[in-house]
DNA sequence: AATAATTTTTAGTCTTGTCTAAAAATTTAA
DNA sequence: TTAAATTTTTAGACAAGACTAAAAATTATT
């Protein structure tokens, strides 16, 4: 009953599309992320549907069940672990990790991820400022992340930034962003991922994906 | 043009086959440690044959071509560099790493070896005392060595002892083992690995393969 | 509301790596 | 040096995970 490099990839996929979404999840989502030809990911979701690992309903999107979720979260948070591994301890940049951590991810040795996490100081954040699932499973309430980050329709409150150079501020107030401000994404476009922003419930205005970045929010 | 998990497995189990014997490889003795059939070493062989990494000739065996080699000892290389990281650095002991290396040796990064090689300050032997090859696949010519790493018929001094308990050493006395003894390996026993040993050109004894272990000689 | 466009699924195929059972080659023993 | 035992290979099958082409369902558009 164990589980495949490409049942993990799966799972890994599925949960990252549902980070910025409360929809179901696509087959042509997934097949752009897993790289797959839609009718591959369409046999493997009924497959995952039938391990328990997924809700599924042909033509109506995918989710994943609490025990998909479980799985996914382990990979996520052995993904993360290596990246700060890669980045603090091998002196990599935060850009150039990405693919050998898809490949540490799959490394299967509870006690292994365990004395890493400790070798690493238990971080709470990769190298991206994204957030490392405990063992259990549970994400750290981290007190602000990148507005980047935030999921559609939820709303945060403004409470600092990620850079402090003097054109990035004069941005930040030309747009009407400031410390305090009530943010609520209401679309992330694909193309270059600028984000659809309304602030203080005002109409939605678009800012770009490098300033959502630099936007530190909390819930 | 790449290559498999299952393909790298069959290069390196061969090569370390190799290691203790200059005979060709035989069908069984692969199977026996890739934990598959003859009938599915057989087909492999045939494929690995076909893209140049092994000498076979059916019913005659198999040894490794120079390009084979060469894969194989960046696989030992990996293996031996991880080994060396989860015990000097994860606090693993050196009896618990072989199963979590031998799923890290296939992850695919050049730099991300070299870094890891650095990080570990070159280490020349991984932590059973094998020799790590370098990344030209040179390996480097230790002074010494266990003489249960010596190959079958070629012949080696006798330059010291791993332990130097009275009753080890006691024994040592009693086989007329001595610095400076002319050892040659004559067999390994597959039942307990006892190791036939002819010493200073006489008939050959036997000794088990912890006394082997213990005892360490020079090319 | 009907049609067009898009998305998703089905059906059938392929490759990799494995297996079992039977046949062939080699090695060992009488 | 032939027969028996062992090893290895062949032949055919299977599961996983992918693909293409065509059909079906859903969504968008007029």
């Amino acid at each position: 009953m164990s589980i495949s490099f490409a049942e993990e990839n799966y799972l890994k996929i599925i949960y990252r599309l549902s980070e910025s979404t409360n929809d179901d999840i696509s087959t042509n989502a997934i097949a752009e992320l897993t790289q797959n030809k839609a009718a591959s990911v369409t046999d493997m979701l009924r497959k995952m549907s039938d391990k328990g690992w997924v809700n599924y309903q042909k033509y109506q999107g995918v989710r994943l069940s609490a025990i998909g979720e479980k799985i996914a979260l382990d990979i996520v948070r052995k993904h993360r672990l290596w990246e700060v591994f890669l980045v603090t301890k091998m002196g990599f940049n935060w850009d150039e990790v990405h693919e050998i951590a898809e490949q540490l991810e799959h490394i299967e040795s509870e006690v292994l991820i365990d004395k890493l996490d400790a070798f690493l100081d238990f971080p709470r954040t990769d190298p991206h400022g994204d957030p490392i699932p405990n063992k259990e499973g549970i994400l750290p309430q981290l007190e602000y992340f990148p507005l980047a980050n935030l999921p559609v329709g939820n709303p945060a409150t403004l409470v600092g930034v990620a850079q402090d150079s003097a054109v990035f501020l004069q941005l930040l107030t030309k747009l009407n962003l400031k410390l305090g401000a009530k943010l609520e994404i209401t679309e992330i476009n694909e193309f270059d991922l600028s984000v659809g922003l309304r602030i203080d419930e005002a109409q939605p205005v678009f800012i770009s994906h490098a300033v959502a970045k630099n936007v530190l929010v909390k819930r």
